[in-house]
DNA sequence: AGTCGTCGGCACGCTAGCGTACATAGCATG
DNA sequence: CATGCTATGTACGCTAGCGTGCCGACGACT
């Protein structure tokens, strides 16, 4: 277990904070496990809870006819879940999924627009990581009509190697597939090709990043410009 | 020219609001013409003004490459240019290109962002217009990566069309190639087959909408979720 | 009226990816 | 060790859309 201290620093969007902001936070929040596959949120559900994943993530994901989905965006240490409330909508845009298992720090709904009217450090940075998924939403609309499926991979790979911090990845060709829009079979071939590049390795569910440069060239991109981005509006000072 | 009174209501998002909040905000704000094909904006270039388009309307476009652009998103009389700047970033995310020439109103940034501190209204009704973009977003996302030319031609149309307010649209079948971000032969096809069902007619540069029941069916479901989204969070009361 | 640039129709072969189906192989379980 | 489930490999024909190039037609402008 993390100790209290470390904790704040622990997501991104939370370091830095003054002592008050941090103190504040860290009185309304509470620290839960994630379980990998647990829906938090189906789309147009009301939020009754603000997450801060730590070391678990989260994918988000647009429903079109059940079995027409598309990941658009993820949040891991890095961002959050539940943006909206920024906003002052407590209605979720999007299917949450756990797509990575771990813990995260949980505030009340209510708290947490309660907190941000006392804590204007966070709440400008948390409009700033705002500002951010936009920019990265309207990418992958461009990325997941123009790029192809290899690409497309590369750069999924890449996004959730940075949120688990480990270069094994546990996956299905099956959820893979339902992550970037495309066929069980498409995944498949596009892993072959990358493995065959030497950039990964994978056996029955499991994906393992051999050769991160390597992969970042094979990707588009998008991944340099979120990663770009992301480190120009919310810097780790 | 319209009358002092009436412009507020002439923009959707400023509609209803109170006296103070329209007084002031009329006060910081002039009428401009914006005139077809203007670039108002390069992406990460500083916002200088924010705009309230009347009876224009402004293309938000990702450009990946120079030759693949892709719109995401459409700024009329019911939507605004410089949304960035109510989360206090003033660099723009996007390529915004006038694509129906006409009136807006237009407030100096910084002036924007003052005057957004003493228009709680306005302001709230800004960040719900902010939900339903990132929404929207998420969902061309989805839309451009699932759906068919045809499709995803008839529900632009429609959409263009409501903030056109005309059923005469002046468009190329290269334009709207770009727009789409497919050929102008794929456009081409699409056309004739829209034109077939008798939904639309056009001759060089002009399409003409015939029946606009029938086109929404033609198009996806995309075109009615994004208008039902923007009725529930910004009715027009 | 003639000229010329733009717009739209169309056709060519080509590629990425689809839907489907079936076969193999790894792994857990009894 | 046998069984059975699940993940992966692969193959089939098919479709949407691509890149390109060419041609005709419209219409603005001299």
């Amino acid at each position: 277990m993390t100790s209290i201290l470390n904790v704040p620093a622990a997501n991104q969007l939370l370091v830095e904070l003054p002592e008050v902001e941090r103190n504040a936070f860290m009185a309304a929040c509470d620290t839960v496990e994630l379980s990998f596959g647990k829906v938090l949120l189906q789309p147009t559900e009301t939020f009754t809870h603000v997450y801060f994943p730590i070391d678990s993530f989260i994918s988000l994901i647009v429903v079109i006819d059940t079995d027409k989905r598309l990941e658009v965006a993820m949040a891991g240490r890095e961002g959050m879940l539940g943006s909206s409330l920024v906003l002052g909508i407590d209605e979720a845009p999007l299917l949450a999924l756990v797509q990575g298992a771990g813990s995260a720090l949980r505030i009340d709904a209510g708290a947490f627009q309660q907190l941000l009217l006392s804590t204007p450090v966070l709440h400008q940075r948390l409009k700033r990581y705002i500002y951010v998924v936009m920019k990265q939403l309207a990418t992958s609309a461009a990325c997941n009509h123009f790029h192809r499926i290899e690409e497309r991979l590369a750069r999924w790979l890449l996004m959730t190697q940075d949120r688990a911090g480990t270069d094994q990845l546990n996956l299905t060709h099956e959820f893979l597939a339902m992550m970037l829009g495309v066929r069980r079979a498409g995944i498949t071939l596009a892993a072959i090709a990358l493995q065959a590049r030497g950039l990964i390795r994978y056996q029955r569910g499991t994906i393992t990043v051999l050769d991160r440069l390597g992969l970042i060239e094979a990707s588009c991109e998008c991944y340099s410009d979120d990663c770009a981005l992301y480190a120009k509006m919310l810097p780790v000072l």
